[in-house]
DNA sequence: TCGAAGTTTTGAACACGTTCAAGGAACGCA
DNA sequence: TGCGTTCCTTGAACGTGTTCAAAACTTCGA
């Protein structure tokens, strides 16, 4: 909060929300574009090589033939490759997956394929993956996904998981209201898999994928089930926790909360 | 890992794991183990006061009188200081929660109640948690309470919920399996709490006081149901779900593991 | 009391992330 | 062509966490 007056600079550093390749974004020159292209390429590739701690900024710089100082004027700080590296690989998970789950109508193989394909994409990571989720718990960090900032790659993954959802044999048959929260609520176990994946030190990361095996159908039932008598109380007061507590504190402020009652008569 | 040769010093530092009231712990001079304490009163004084960022160990060094070296001497890092923090901060958590619960048999009030001491607990240190749960979520970091290592602080929390439950009325209603899982989940529930904790903003974090004051009554409700004949399938599920995936990855190795951890490294 | 072995303390030195004043390079306009 | 403005690049310098060889102190047997 008080490093806001980032300096007399006005490099693109002060404003990195745009790197995907759908925005207007940055001026003209391609050659600035390629430069920030250049400098985030290599980082990852060292992080890749060595992890991050061992990859230092003045590693980076003279790898990709700039100046430590010219790195600086792109990302305003080593975190925020980071950032670089998060939205790269969420937009190839949300490809992947996308493709992988084509056809398949059953939600139960869509979450476990959307969630197969993010351990297959992230792998290369693992390592490198550590700091990631170390930046993600600092709520003062405007990378972390669970901030308030607008993060274009989260929005990107909601989106994902409902399509996971809209795609499956189970969504005609939910209530709408709560249908709304789930994408949600999936990208959330997808973090409880991230967490564990990170944690995840067996070969291949194997424990996590048996992990991914065997809470799907738990997930798939739970919903599924919502949807008798016996469950409504509880569920209906589990939705507005969540409506009123969960989903406000990670991105999604107010856009759609507590609609009026839909008269529905199923 | 690569830093488990830490280098030629013998000192204190290699197995902090003992400054809780309760040990035999530091072989004898009261000197060094004043001179610790000393170092840690002093970081928890200036964290409170300036945050973690912005407490320098040269600051904690001058503050107390010493040198920097010899801060180093008895933490092995600046992190290992929030390990001590949190050692004392869960001590004094149990102390007040058990005060606070006795005569309450009500499961729901005596887990409010526990989750609300806590936070009166931390609140002095909202700011500085935010480091705190950083450090938590590295896994290569042995101060993590998700890591495997034996967590002494870990354990106290989770005795403490074990004795939230036992000391409530709903305890011998339970299947007696379930029952030796639950204070671990509880421990996970606390530990979600945090989460919100770290991140909210709001005064005084009014915002995770209504959370816990929301969500407490429906852990207790699934709890209670979870007796239901309609449930077993999904309670077994869940039950061996956690039972070989999650409470394995947090310290619950095996029952009882390995008690005295012997500090002498001759 | 002496000396050796262990324990504690010191502070200069190191590597790293980060900053910033200064200087080029590219472009527009007269 | 010359000049002004903006974009891009540089690398020395700063503050930080951390290390380590050496010094100071303690303990204890002879």
């Amino acid at each position: 909060m008080e490093d806001n007056s980032s300096g007399t600079t006005t490099g693109p550093a002060a404003g990195p929300a745009e790197e995907l390749p759908g925005g207007r974004a940055r001026p003209k020159t391609g050659k600035s574009e390629q430069t920030r292209a250049l400098i985030l390429e290599t980082a990852m590739r060292l992080f890749r090589e060595r992890g991050y701690d061992k990859t230092t900024m003045r590693a980076i710089a003279q790898e990709a033939g700039v100046s430590v100082g010219n790195a600086y004027y792109y990302f305003e700080s080593k975190e925020f490759l980071i950032q670089g590296f998060y939205d790269q690989m969420t937009y190839a998970h949300a490809l992947d997956a996308t493709a992988r789950m084509a056809g398949e109508r059953d939600f139960d193989a869509r979450l476990r394929i959307s969630l197969e394909s993010w351990l297959d994409c992230a792998a290369d990571y693992h390592e490198f993956a550590a700091q990631f989720f170390r930046t993600a718990a600092d709520p003062d960090s405007s990378l972390s996904p669970f901030s308030n900032e607008s993060h274009p790659a989260r929005a990107t993954a909601v989106d994902l998981f409902r399509d996971v959802l809209n795609g499956s044999d189970l969504a005609p048959r939910l209530d709408a209201e709560l249908a709304e929260l789930l994408p949600d609520l999936l990208w959330l176990h997808l973090m409880v898999v991230v967490l564990y994946w990170v944690f995840d030190r067996t070969p291949d990361t194997a424990r996590t994928r048996e992990f991914v095996r065997r809470s799907t159908p738990l997930v798939a039932k739970l919903i599924a089930l919502s949807r008798y008598r016996v469950f409504r109380p509880m569920v209906r007061d589990a939705k507005s926790l969540i409506q009123d507590f969960i989903l406000p504190t990670i991105g999604r402020t107010a856009a759609t909360r507590t609609p009026p009652p839909p008269p529905r008569r199923p």
